[in-house]
DNA sequence: GCGGGAATTGTAAAGGATTACATTCGACGT
DNA sequence: ACGTCGAATGTAATCCTTTACAATTCCCGC
């Protein structure tokens, strides 16, 4: 069923056809109409090899994440997905399981299958590796990376706004002694995270005290034993932040462990909203990461950057505070 | 650089080329030498629209599961694509959202995409819409699909060996009184898992009390729902086994709720191994779906279909008990 | 050294779209 | 009625491999 039989059936070249199909201009309507019934009744799919080849262009595009396995990323790589969909493209994804030089493998990997345009969320991106891609004439567009967001478009989300919220509501539950769970500082998102908190800090008037922020290794068990750090401390704080859900989580556990009530003796903010941050107990009041939102806006300047096309709000992306039960007012407090 | 230039630079033609791209026997070795050279030299990379257009070969396979944002899924799926990686073939896929309908979606978009093979891992596989494939002459492989095991190749997973495993660590502990969180029984796979429970309860002569069988709705909620109803039976359970972690963890809540402590008044073991399980408190002993194995397995199945080579071991994988502190012995009985 | 069959290698068509360029159509002004 | 010019459509080259078939080379026994 090729584009011959649709031109031979609806009378006209096979550019013609073509021309309908790709929606250019300067097509009669009424041949529009024809070609496309001829398509309709034939049921005729254009060939997407055929079309790759003679016209570079793929509806392929790829999407780089660190890590599949981070219950952070699925929601972002479903809504990447659905966006494309939506316009008969589609995505291939992979991941760097956080190593550098897998990402040059990655982005090889798409620059061979001539995918149309990359999205790139890993928490090191590496400019060589990205540069490939560039030279092959591939778009490529960054999430929530400061580093080089100067050299490609980027999709910023602005962390400082969720941790004011967070800090907000803690202020007026009563908290005055915050504690933080930071994350090594080697990581650019761990870093402008601890950033974002302590400038929300100080736009409080709140001294930053150093023995109330503790590393953690970003995943459960670092947050238990940056937790327990915390809980070692005279005096000790009534509410810790966390740099992302998973040491959230762990900090829970150590609570648990130290037989301290949460939220009754101590509250606990996460940040990200994870699918787990609901499910452990209590439910984690936690910072959204607006990651549905991010995958569309790169999605977005992907489609730009392909198509030419349109203009896309560039203005940072806002976390927000999901309010659940593992925040209250601290003993000796009443709730009003 | 096309193959053209190899084929100069390497002063052969470009069938030969070819060829050696391709592996096909019958070129003399010397001539293979000098072929990967140029192309090595060339740094050529076969452009792959060309190849599928030609030949009818993608190196595309397709993955359809129902739902990324089941953290069930995330390993399969990394799995399944590492092994495609080795091979140089790429996936695209895609999930229906437990939605029939948009299987056939799904189907569609990976014949258009002239996939060479599809992997199926979804509750419910829709006959007529996996038929479409197979009338498009591209293999279909199952995973974990009892119903249409007969007519596609599938990978089964025989979830009696796991619920054996678990109701004889329960035994050993010292419990005679076993509960049973079970999953909507339209679910395929939520009908197989309580068939097997209960044929591992009669396998070792325990009585199934249908009061202590509870129904949920496989989410974190139904669990707690259901484990509600478990504890309001009189006289209740020592143990609960639940048809998947996410109602386990549920279950884990409403103990906690009930100010029941798992597992010194309550053990509970769940089934997948999800990471969450790992990560509530108390870690949950739970059977583990080998859901790696599934993906290498549905893998060289399809290899086996696409190249027609090589054997593939069909017997069915086996979950088995991961052991971590939601279980002990029952009240009143000693730890050994 | 040569005939002949097997082993290698080469030639050119085919695969299905896009697109540069050529052609035809249609409307309009005069 | 005709020339003109822009709009609409058509023709055929092109994208890069694979592969059927043809041509050549190799090797061996005689």
């Amino acid at each position: 069923m090729d584009i011959v039989q649709v031109a031979k059936r609806a009378k006209v070249s096979t550019a013609t056809v073509s021309r309908v199909l790709n929606e250019f201009p300067g097509v009669r309507e009424k041949t529009v109409q024809r070609v496309q019934r001829a398509i309709a009744e034939l049921n005729y799919v254009p060939n997407p090899n055929a079309r790759g080849l003679r016209a570079r262009r793929t509806r392929l595009f790829g999407l780089i994440v660190s890590d599949v396995n981070n219950p952070f990323f699925p929601e972002l790589i479903d809504a990447f997905e659905a966006m494309a969909a939506a316009e008969g493209i589609e995505v291939i994804f992979t991941h760097t399981n956080y190593d550098p030089h897998r990402l040059q493998n990655c982005v090889r990997r798409m620059i061979e299958r001539s995918v149309d345009a990359i999205a790139v969320m890993t928490s090191e991106a590496e400019e060589e590796a990205l540069h490939q891609a560039v030279r092959a004439g591939i778009p490529v567009v960054l999430m929530n990376q400061r580093k080089l967001a100067g050299k490609y478009p980027n999709v910023p989300v602005e962390y400082t706004a969720g941790f004011r919220e967070a800090l907000e509501h803690l202020l007026s539950l009563g908290h005055r002694d915050i504690g933080f769970i930071a994350g090594p500082q080697r990581l650019n998102s761990a870093r402008g995270r601890k950033d974002a908190f302590t400038a929300a800090l100080k736009s409080h008037g709140i001294h930053v005290r150093s023995e109330w922020i503790a590393v953690g290794d970003m995943r459960v068990e670092g947050g238990r034993k940056a937790m327990d750090a915390l809980l070692a401390q005279q005096p000790r704080p009534t509410a810790v932040v966390a740099t992302n859900d998973l040491m959230a989580v762990g900090a829970l556990q150590a609570a648990h462990a130290s037989r301290i009530q949460v939220p009754r003796d101590l509250s606990i903010i996460g940040f990200d909203d994870l699918p787990i941050a609901s499910m452990v107990h209590p439910p984690l009041s936690t910072i959204r990461h607006p990651r549905r939102e991010v995958a569309a806006r790169a999605f977005a300047l992907l489609r730009k950057a392909v198509k030419g096309e349109g203009k896309v709000d560039d203005s940072p992306l806002q976390p927000h505070l999901v309010i659940r039960s593992s925040t209250a007012p601290p003993l000796g407090i009443k709730r009003h």
